[in-house]
DNA sequence: CGCAATATTGACACTCTTCAAACTTAGTGG
DNA sequence: CCACTAAGTTTGAAGAGTGTCAATATTGCG
């Protein structure tokens, strides 16, 4: 039970990765009873980090992938004179450090948006495991693969869009994965800050305060402060003019 | 030999991997002499791709990677409305298709800009040497992380910089990546179009035009064409307000 | 060498940003 | 529990930076 803090309440010493409704989203499929196990030893389970709080930070050195289990991360990029940008947000189910998996130290810094728990993995040990458990390392290469396909996305969506575009493709992005983890598709909580919206879609906070405006009063959505109602999927749709992928991570 | 073409004159046979100046851009370090013989044996090399054909398209599956002899690729994001977007121009000693690696098919397409050699690299074999080798598993962890943080500096430059400061950018990466594979950092002939160039910066080919001819004006620059001079290296770097990594890939 | 592709340049339109002020929400301490 | 404060949000007006459209010049491939 090493790794393990005692904090956590006993019950929950039985449901590891095994019983774990997200594992789907950060192990591989189709592992046999006994690697289940082995992983589950590895792995150190919900820890807590705090709103606020930075689960790493770029330049610390790259010791382990972090699932997120509950709550909600940025992740962001820090340009030498100051300018930060957004890179993405990470729900349950997500896995956060990948950006390190190859070298010795993390590129970006994950902050808690929310109070969170996360399981850690240890990158050495999940090494080793990957000589038993060949399947792990073809996982890894996927989710590497998708992180590399999700950047692109946003490439095409920070080079090709229009604000209007890039604010429904968040938000479809948004209830599209909210949706896959059992929530609503229709109504959700931003987390995030339209500063940092704004960060990431590469516009001013403003801009998007005006277009989430201008969405409601076309009757697209609903905005309350943070709460955020989708009334016309469809419309919100059309807006992308079929464009910029909506899927994935 | 099997899987080599025997147009390639008897001479090159013997010039594969161990021989290969780029080798330490596409394989891992420390390969023990026998190792790299097997790699050599798996990888076919010197394969001709002309100007203009595609090394493989979105949607094709995903066989192998391709490492860049010589010659220069574009690869390219396609969106349902027919927008594209250049993600990427890649030169010698580059590998092309990480964001396959874990998938089935290909994400995006790859364009020679000229003729081109490139050595293919079937993922299936390379999958069973890992498991002899396992540096190369760690290998191409490290090549796709750079490849993540390569993409996330790229997203930093289409959501936070202007359009002097993406092309200063462009015109210093080429610049230190031309330097590294022994070219001039001073002058190079550029192999892509302005409205490529656009595309990959999130620019109109026009703003691309102007804001070089604005670099000619000012005495940073010298264009002809494609003909680039880089005049004054500093001042180019000065306009990057200290900003994006200019680094990388 | 000739033609199509590419590049340059200008004038104008438009989107987004900037600056500023007022307002709302959430969190803190009396 | 309410007052207070800081952080976040909304909205307006003005301006900068790119995009768009169009005409002309140049390049480079066949």
């Amino acid at each position: 039970m090493t790794g393990i803090p005692d904090f956590i309440p006993l019950h929950e010493l039985r449901s590891g990765c095994p019983a774990c409704s997200l594992r789907e989203l950060c192990l591989p499929l189709g592992l046999a009873r006994d690697e289940m196990a082995q992983l589950d030893e590895v792995i150190r389970q919900r820890i807590p980090v705090k709103r606020g709080e930075a689960l790493f930070r770029a330049g610390q050195p790259f010791h382990s992938l972090y699932a997120v289990r509950t709550g909600f991360f940025k992740t962001t990029l820090l340009a030498e004179d100051g300018r930060e940008q957004v890179t993405g947000f990470h729900m349950a189910g997500e896995l956060l450090g990948l950006d390190a998996l190859g070298g010795t130290q993390h590129a970006c810094t994950a902050i808690a948006l929310e109070d969170c728990e996360v399981c850690e993995l240890p990158f050495q040990q999940l090494d080793s495991l990957s000589r038993e458990i060949p399947s792990l390392t073809r996982h890894f290469y996927k989710l590497m693969s998708r992180e590399i396909v999700r950047d692109q996305g946003l490439m095409l969506l920070l080079g090709n869009m229009r604000a209007e575009e890039r604010l429904a493709a968040f938000l479809l992005n948004m209830s599209q994965r909210l949706e896959a983890r059992g929530f609503s598709a229709k109504g959700f909580h931003l987390r995030m800050t339209r500063e940092e919206i704004g960060s990431y879609l590469g516009l001013k906070l403003e801009t998007v305060s005006r277009t989430f405006s201008r969405f409601q009063a076309d009757g697209l959505i609903k905005v309350q402060g943070k709460q955020i109602d989708l009334l016309d999927l469809n419309a919100i749709r059309s807006l992308l003019g079929a464009c910029a992928p909506t899927e994935s991570h």
